[in-house]
DNA sequence: ATCCCCAGGGTAACCGATTACATTGCACAT
DNA sequence: ATGTGCAATGTAATCGGTTACCCTGGGGAT
């Protein structure tokens, strides 16, 4: 189809070999011949077919990315500076979407091992690792986000949600708030786990309470969150703040809130994770976890050449720092109570139950 | 690196072409055959490498998609659903974001040739065309959107935004309004100016009016959406209702509305253009247009499909609808002026300059 | 017994680049 | 004149698959 460097040695009327010389700047080369068989470059348009290169080389100059969720912002925030990071460095980016089914997790790595590609972002820790063997075997370096293993060749970027945590729940505390609720993500993947145990582990710390009713699962996103706040709300008595474990559910949980009448944060107060840019336009504007988008490529990117260096060697854990950013969606926590159907109720939130 | 065919054929004692056979669901290999083979690979974890088969076939298998913005949703679920269609078809994504940047642009063409994808989906239609030549040039079939001109293995998908325009202020026309004004996409840009157009001309049709002052350019984000708005409020008479070149611009231009202390619908109308998911969570929920994903993705896979199977003959070009979303942002035409800084002012709107 | 046919499978060229090694030719030393 | 050294360029193997073509051997027809 497309010109090949034969062609173009046949029209300089030099071997295919000057060809690639020039192509890759060696000194061999008279200035002359140069110079004739850049501009026949030109003139034709052409451009070494990667797929040669790849073969000859053994480095296929693209790195995957997997992604649980191409509609959460966030993540797709993550792979526009990924593939920045990666046109920066003359490399591609191979794309791939699971959308949380680990049929399509499975055959995107297939994808991957079928492309050769130089290493592997795997943002969907979600789901099960095994898959995750078959890259190994095959000598492609890893890195995984909040997996919490390593092996020689995989790395891990942990989000430090322990400390995040830490900082919302206290500043949670110090608007006065002692109730507080928590919308995780779906029920058995890894990631909401820790999220939730971080919650936990926050709440006790600062001897705060919650209770089972208020803790419950979600699917990271707005859907789940919706669903999420009604079925705290549904109890006999309700959390004067909920924090959710992404944006995108705390968004639904503010949907849910005004639907059912509730001012936000005079009623009841909502914080997410992430600081998706949705998060500022919303109403009121969300509370939230922010993890630098940009520090987090890098050391995605880090991992793999850590990994692509020397394969032997055992995987990094790195870790990311969250930092809270105050808007609008926490308040002072209501003297009154914030029990639902009954807003003009003066009583304190009171234990019912239990 | 990982292994080969070869290494397959050495294992099962047979030769790379048998192997090769097996692979390709070849009759002329017996089942007993084929079932060794089947094995070893299952058990080595083989998979072809693609870019040996690309070289040989001259089929990279490898659809790319340049997109001017991956933060705007609209483009994300783009490229969600192409990722997915493709997937379906066993091809692969080569992504690329030009940020509006023409230096990124040129490069993501330049990547695309460096691969030798099968085709190109060129979303990005804002910036100038002439980089796609080199694409055509080299027998790679392009479809564009809303590029308004097609050759030989370039097709085009046009957004019927006259249309849908139509319905638009058709609806606004029903509820009263009688001044509009329009914040459309970069100055420029050749979308923009249809865009501008099909306003214009809609508003024309129907007997409605703008004005100069009332028509401003955005950035087709929040932040030119908000300015837009600015500049709109800022004139001595403001319209009861505004229209966006897109949904995030639309958002923007809410932001600033509610900053300025206007209600919406109450105080002045506006809408949007794409229906993103957001659209329906900001508050008020946005009236805007909506196009079918599936169906534009499915249009920018024909197009290709159309070049690739014959590249001489001349490029398609197929409309694709817009259907008006009726949501709370729009409502009837305050009777009293909406005058800023006198929000109490009884007065219609009037007239002052001119 | 001889020949033919064909199923099953091997051989080797090829795709487009890279690169170790070979070749050429010219300047300069002896 | 001959050899030496080096710069400029050519030759050919190679990467991992695919496939046109060739080879082999056993069964059936004559």
């Amino acid at each position: 189809m497309s010109v090949s460097i034969h062609e173009i040695a046949r029209l300089a009327g030099v071997s295919s070999a000057t060809v690639s010389r020039v192509i890759n700047g060696s000194s061999r080369v008279t200035p002359e011949t140069t110079r004739r068989i850049q501009r026949i470059i030109q003139d034709c348009n052409f451009v070494p077919n990667r797929s040669a290169v790849h073969l000859k080389h053994g480095k296929s100059q693209i790195y995957g990315m997997i992604v649980p969720d191409l509609t959460n912002p966030f993540f797709m925030e993550m792979v526009k500076i990924f593939e920045e990071l990666l046109v920066e460095n003359e490399l591609e980016l191979l794309l791939a979407n699971t959308d949380f089914h680990s049929t399509r997790m499975q055959r995107s790595i297939h994808r991957m091992l079928l492309r050769r590609v130089d290493g592997v972002a795997f943002l969907a820790s979600e789901h099960e690792a095994g898959p995750l063997e078959s890259l190994v075997k095959n000598r492609i370096p890893v890195v995984t986000t909040d997996h919490y293993r390593t092996a020689p060749g995989m790395s891990d970027i942990v989000v430090d949600f322990r400390n995040g945590m830490a900082q919302l729940i206290l500043h949670l505390r110090d608007l006065g708030h002692r109730t507080i609720g928590f919308i995780g993500g779906s029920d058995g993947l890894a990631t909401s786990r820790i999220r939730r145990e971080s919650f936990l582990d926050a709440i006790v710390k600062l001897g705060l309470s919650s209770r089972d009713g208020w803790i419950v699962a979600g699917d990271y996103r707005i859907g789940g969150g919706a669903a999420g706040m009604e079925a705290i709300l549904g109890q006999d008595e309700i959390p004067t703040a909920v924090v959710a474990a992404n944006d995108l559910t705390a968004i639904g949980a503010l949907r849910t809130a005004h639907q059912k009448g509730l001012r936000i944060p005079d009623d009841i107060s909502v914080a997410g994770c992430d600081d998706i840019e949705m998060s500022d336009i919303v109403y009121p504007p969300l509370t939230t976890l922010r993890i630098s988008r940009r520090q987090y490529a890098q050391m995605l990117f880090d991992g793999l050449q850590w990994g692509a260096e020397d394969f032997t060697r055992p995987g990094k854990v790195l870790s990311l720092p969250m930092k809270i950013v105050v808007r609008e969606s926490t308040g002072l926590a209501p003297r009154r109570g914030g029990r639902r159907n009954s807003p003009g109720n003066g009583a304190s939130v009171t234990r019912k139950s239990r």
